[in-house]
RNA sequence: CGGGAAGUAGCGCAGGCCGGUAGCGCACUUGGUUUGGGACCAAGGGGUCGCAGGUUCGAAUCCUGUCUUCCCGACCA
């Protein structure tokens, strides 16, 4: 099987998608702009699940689940976040088939069975949950109000690229409730520093948190905070979400409670979410041009043992031996696998799980057992060491931990480089067009600058970033004073 | 929604201009030899050439329509 990848150098998005399929993460399928997520893709896709999701719940959230259709009348009841999403929804208006009568064993829409209302395929669920929680919410007592959902949702683009875009798509999405905007405040930067821990500590992809500007917030929020990371061809990639939506909601889905001093209030609402672009962004962190660079913590299969046969005769001993050390991971929680397969040689097995980027390999032949070691190989450098088998265990530990911070410090280094000042607008483009990556550069303030600037460049403010640090200067387009610097990039 | 490209075996492609009973590489099956960086030998199996019409004695090939996918733009997490 031929299944080398076109280089980063050579292109970088047609990179991106080779190792997407090849590495067997995802695949196209018959459905336009869906993906299918294969099953080490969805492997990945859980771990991550799996950690966010023990996250929310350590923070107060529950799990819930809402209806993936949203009645037309619901949707549009917030008007901004309705008008936001209009352009990109499904609407479901039928609910029954029928044979064809002009064309066997075809069928069409039955044109009598026609919904009295419409139904959109939800984008994103506020209308349906606030609709609900006025339900749910009558007093103080009942709040704060976590709720966390697990759920797909379609978003009908124009244009769809694995992972980072499809119609459908996995995500989380936490919706709260809170009786004082403080509060709501609170859980959204909390959730934003969840997301933000996450994505360094799990994924050892470096973020900047940050706020978003006006041009760029979610529909029907007030603010919008986000964690935005860097990808190795120097564009940045929107990895979180998390929004203060103020009383909008509450307002447009009369949601009240009573307050300690019997007073009507409309409740705060935040909500925020992550969803399977997580994905394409630890791909485009960390892979080479051998495959993917997974990190340990997350990894499917962290380490992969290959047993090297030559004859028959030391066969049983290697198998032993590799049944040792896998007994051995397993008791410690190491996600180990053995590839014994005869079918493929050990060069094609290499190759292979270099490509799914399992971080550590262990070869493990007759050679090896007689100087009582085994060949290690870690993902992230390419180097292989000989390393004794008495406490191989424990040193392959370490080397899963080593990996884990050499490829956030790699990403970190790379990130901070590409952060560049510009003072005028030829510096911006020139960095745009050269090194890329961000540029921290003055801004007056206005939508109007934003949008001359990203006409010009193609480049957006990707943030404001938190705890930014106060620095008089001039626009960078218009002259007109600046208080801070922010974030300017071309983005996914 | 605009521009471009492509649909032939599971995957990647050739054949098409010049119509004549469909081919290559990889993968797959069986047997054997192998195994420290994508092994080799031998024998096999698999395709109504995206779909629908049309031209023709005859269509993968020519014509018309249609569907789908990918890439580039505008929109977005």
């Amino acid at each position: 099987m031929s299944k080398t990848l076109t280089t980063r150098n050579e292109d970088y998005a047609q990179w991106y998608n080779d190792l997407i399929l090849k590495s067997g993460l995802a695949d196209y399928s018959a459905v336009r702009g869906c993906m299918v997520i294969k099953p080490h893709g969805y492997a990945l896709w859980e771990n991550m699940r799996d950690v966010l999701d023990k996250m929310f719940k350590d923070t107060g959230h529950q799990n819930a689940y809402f209806p993936l259709f949203v009645p037309k009348s619901l949707f549009e009841a917030e008007e901004k976040n309705a008008e936001g999403f209009a352009k990109e929804c499904a609407v479901v208006t039928h609910y029954r088939l029928k044979t064809d009568p002009n064309n066997k064993g075809k069928l069409i829409v039955d044109p009598e069975a026609k919904l009295e209302e419409e139904l959109v395929v939800r984008p994103t669920s506020e209308a349906i949950i606030w609709n609900t929680y006025k339900g749910w919410i009558q007093s103080y007592r009942d709040l704060p109000l976590l709720i966390n959902q697990w759920a797909n949702v379609v978003r009908w683009e124009m244009r769809t690229r694995l992972f980072l875009r499809t119609a459908e798509f996995l995500w989380q999405e936490g919706h709260t409730a809170h009786a004082t905007k403080e509060e709501a405040i609170i859980e959204t930067k909390k959730m934003l520093d969840v997301y933000a821990t996450f994505a360094e500590e799990y994924m050892a992809m470096p973020v900047i948190k940050g706020v978003k500007t006006a041009n760029e917030r979610f529909a029907g929020a007030e603010d919008t905070y986000c964690i935005e990371a860097l990808m190795q061809d120097g564009k940045a990639l929107q990895a979180g979400t998390s929004h203060f939506l103020g009383q909008n909601f509450a307002k447009a889905f009369d949601v009240k409670f009573m307050d300690k001093a019997n007073k009507q209030e409309y409740v705060w609402a935040t909500s925020w979410g992550v969803s399977t672009r997580l994905i394409g962004a630890l791909v485009m962190a960390h892979s080479d041009d051998s495959g993917l660079i997974l990190p340990p913590k997350l990894a499917p299969i962290q380490v992969v043992i290959i047993p090297i046969y030559k004859g028959d005769d030391t066969r049983s001993l290697i198998n032993d031996k590799c049944a040792n050390i896998i007994q051995q991971m397993q008791a410690k929680g190491i996600r180990v696998k053995l590839d014994a397969d005869d079918s493929t040689r050990s060069g094609w097995k290499f190759a292979e799980y270099e490509l799914k980027g399992v971080p550590v390999r262990i070869a493990l032949g007759a050679r090896d057992i007689e100087n009582n070691k085994a060949e290690v190989a870690r993902r992230d450098t390419k180097e292989k060491t000989s390393l004794p088998l008495d406490n191989l265990c424990e040193q392959i530990i370490d080397l899963l931990a080593d990996i884990q911070t050499n490829i956030y410090n790699r990403a970190l280094q790379f990130r901070d480089e590409h952060i560049t000042p510009a003072n005028t607008m030829d510096e911006l483009i020139a960095i745009l067009d050269g090194k890329a990556g961000f540029v921290s550069a003055h801004w007056d303030g206005t939508s109007e600058t934003e949008e001359k600037i990203k006409e010009l460049t193609k480049a957006t403010i990707r943030c404001i970033p938190i705890n930014n640090v106060e620095e008089a200067g001039t626009c960078i387009l218009t002259g007109k004073p600046s208080i801070q610097r922010v974030l300017f990039a071309r983005a996914y």
